[in-house]
DNA sequence: CTGTTTCTTGCATGAACAGGCAAAACATGC
DNA sequence: GCATGTTTTGCCTGTTCATGCAAGAAACAG
């Protein structure tokens, strides 16, 4: 096995999963752990992914520590999520898709072999995309706020202006059935309200702690809420709420 | 067993499974590893593989080579140029960074403790600047060109049209004087067209590879450069050309 | 704080490599 | 046929490179 050759295939499956271990690459490559360090280290210094206590994580493409401890956080819970929302997929839609940890979780699961076009504000969602060859990918610029992950501001809004599709995947910070779907900042509020503007249908998929809490700005109301994807141990009471204002449940 | 014959046969080889193996070609030929290394050698030198330990793998430099690919070719000479690149900056300043695995590492050479916007419509560019908590980042979206790692069209040049800097760091596809800034695609010259003409400044950093070759649609001239980068091995002569065309040199 | 895992560094070893040399194969001219 | 020059090839030389191992440092978990 030729150096390139492990560097192609550490590189294939950080786009694939987001994340390698050492160990498991050493024992799939039949070399040490040492040589895989060596790799990892090499690839690093070429700035293809960033590593990690116990492996590399693919390139940061958010750094805000606010965030990389949000991603840390349910990672299990948030992948499941993602496999169950991509369901939801079929080739050919257009799609626009909000920042936020769960939305780069479900870009990582969208399946090589479906053709969409996708328009997001998340420099995470972006990467993400870029590994996929079928998606046609439209970045949504603007003022990067490292803390969200995310494009805003009036240019991010004439983008989103010009665009229009099947399906919203809305990362949301807060979801009630009296105050609908809510977000911390006005200025990303403004963002995901013009997103949901131009779509057809809205995705939400959360975890529990995010259900029934609420942030202070106002993106759309619960009734707009198309598909929501949840995890099994959803309080079914909520989702009753959810599901009486016609949104459709769907478990992870 | 011709000459020409074990060309075509690596090639072939070469073809269908993106890589050859020096041992198991001299096998397979009859003759030895010597000989299979020659062959390798020139078929390298004609640009129709690229040589790695052990063997060789396809290059195909411009047309189909990955950016991961891109990426991890040169990695000390890009890192040498990005340092000294970074070394023009000052404090305050405002910037347009292009694409390009070089440009990808001056951004990741930008020390954290310098305040500066950039705008950029390079993903790779934008992850690495994510780091940097005094970058005011502006994202330049658009169409995505995965071959580019960068963003393209109507949007793009839209977006950089509000959009003016201290000092543009041009990715540049081909140099040479009496062509000036070249670039492959049609798309992508316009964009770096329009960020230079809303540029004080344009400052180009290369490799000895790209020093004295040209690519189809032209970018600017090389009256236009105000700072080159080059490796401290660049051909003299090449550089003496850029500078009585006002270019300042700078040696990594 | 303590033990464990992971990481870096230096070193040794064998494989792969470049360059020089000479023999063999081939072409060319007389 | 013979001499000459060129090309190709294999072998030999020292060098470089990739890898694994060991020891110490650092990061993590309890």
């Amino acid at each position: 096995m030729l150096t390139e050759e492990r560097y192609q295939l550490i590189c294939d499956q950080l786009a694939a999963d987001g994340r390698v271990l050492a160990g498991e690459l050493a024992s799939r490559f039949g070399v040490s752990e040492d040589t895989v360090r060596r790799d990892l280290r090499e690839l690093a210094k070429a700035g293809q992914l960033r590593r990690v206590y116990g492996g590399a994580v693919a390139s940061a493409p958010f750094a805000a520590a606010t965030l990389s401890q949000r991603s840390r956080h349910a990672v299990e819970e948030k992948t499941r999520l993602a496999k169950a929302a991509v369901g939801l997929l079929s080739a050919g839609q257009s799609l626009f898709i909000d920042g936020g940890t769960t939305n780069e979780a479900i870009a990582r699961a969208i399946p090589r072999d479906v053709q969409l076009t996708v328009a997001t504000n998340s420099l995470g969602v972006a990467s993400a995309l870029t590994a996929l060859p079928l998606v046609e990918l439209i970045v949504l610029g603007g003022r990067y706020v490292p803390d969200l992950g995310t494009c805003v501001g009036a240019d991010t809004l004439a983008a989103v202006a010009q665009l229009g599709a099947d399906l919203f995947f809305l990362g949301s910070c807060g979801l009630d059935v009296a105050r609908g779907v809510t977000a911390f900042d006005s200025a990303e509020a403004e963002v995901k309200r013009a997103m949901a503007r131009n779509s057809a249908g809205i995705v939400i998929a959360v975890t529990n702690d995010k259900l029934a809490t609420a942030a202070p700005y106002r993106v759309a109301g619960a009734e707009a809420i198309r598909h929501l994807v949840v995890e099994k141990t959803a309080p079914s009471a909520t989702l009753a709420d959810f599901q009486s204002q016609g949104a459709q449940v769907h478990f992870a």
